[in-house]
DNA sequence: CCTTAATCCTGGAAGC
DNA sequence: TGCTTCCAGGATTAAG
């Protein structure tokens, strides 16, 4: 379930290997994970299995161009590649649930075959391949950065790493719902997901069932703070690893071992030893503790 | 306008 | 051991 801190770490790893090297084959296995500009949902959601398919050029999936960075805006990463000066296409990747990107160097065997969507051959001979079993995931092409930013990115909340108090009070104000249920919506900060969600509402003792538009100034203020402290500690910590998430190099993650709540129900609290607490919030899984948060 | 349910998809785990 | 059932979850769309 790669979060913000996944895709930045997955971002870290692929960086020093395609930025600077000139793609020299792309290959698409299965046609609906690629959306175009062009196709019927208007590029925003996953293409339909029985949508009318958009005639897609290999340069779409950045064929010939050199990659000339990666940039990440909450979940979603983007690769930004360069044919010449007045053409640098962009193509967005989202990982979904079970998506992964993985590099291999020149000459290493493929480790995965099964459920590989779209493979890339680099001009050193190295390999990047994008597998999703669950297809949540997949592919958006762009005609530039600029474009992926308006057409995909432009709805997003600001990216969670570093948002203020100001913002996220002007997102949760009025609202109703629950602030679990808020934090997971991409419009209202971009990057969060139910691991981070549940850590930092616990490090700002919410209670995640507490309607959004019902915390005070200090209280925004220290979700604001202790997402931005999660999700960087998270970070630093190369993300979570629960089941199967591992960065472009197959290594794996360590925040689990730091998890406060997140797949603890029924132990103990860290902080005060009662026991955690698990329902259902917003339709997901959610654990907090009692006697912490409010 | 708001919130909630259903949907997509597969693998792994749990239950019988 | 082998089968069935359930569950995980990101984000959108449809429905309430």
């Amino acid at each position: 379930m790669p979060e913000l801190p996944e895709v930045e770490t997955l971002r870290r790893s692929l960086e020093p290997r395609l930025v600077g090297r000139r793609i020299v084959r792309a290959t698409l296995h299965r046609r609906d994970v690629l959306v175009l500009p062009g196709d019927p949902e208007g590029g925003f959601s996953r293409a339909r299995a029985g949508a009318r398919p958009v005639r897609f050029r290999a340069r779409d999936l950045l064929a010939g161009a050199r990659v000339t960075g990666l940039v990440r805006r909450g979940k979603q990463l983007g690769v930004v590649g360069r044919v010449d000066p007045g053409d640098q296409p962009a193509l967005c990747v989202h990982l979904g649930m079970s998506g992964r990107l993985l590099w291999a160097p020149a000459g290493a065997r493929p480790a995965l075959v099964d459920h590989v969507h779209a493979s890339w051959r680099l001009d050193d001979g190295s390999r990047l391949v994008f597998r999703d079993p669950r297809r949540f995931g997949g592919l958006w092409a762009f005609a530039s950065v600029g474009e992926l930013e308006r057409a995909r990115w432009g709805r997003l909340g600001p990216d969670a790493l570093g948002v203020t108090a100001r913002a996220l009070a002007g997102a949760l104000a009025g609202s109703r719902r629950a602030i679990k249920g808020a934090l997971l919506d991409q419009g209202v900060v971009a990057g969060v997901g139910n691991i981070y969600a549940d850590e930092a509402l616990f490090a700002a003792a919410i209670d995640p069932r507490r309607e959004a538009g019902s915390l005070d100034p200090d209280q925004t203020q220290a979700l604001a703070r202790q997402l931005r402290r999660v999700l960087r500690r998270a970070v630093r910590a190369r993300g979570s690893t629960l089941r199967d998430y591992v960065d472009a190099e197959g290594r794996a993650g360590a925040f689990q071992l730091s998890h406060a709540v997140y797949g603890r129900a029924g132990q103990a609290c860290r902080s005060c030893g009662g026991v955690l607490e698990s329902g259902l919030v917003a339709q997901r899984t959610t654990v907090w503790c009692p006697a912490c948060q409010s």
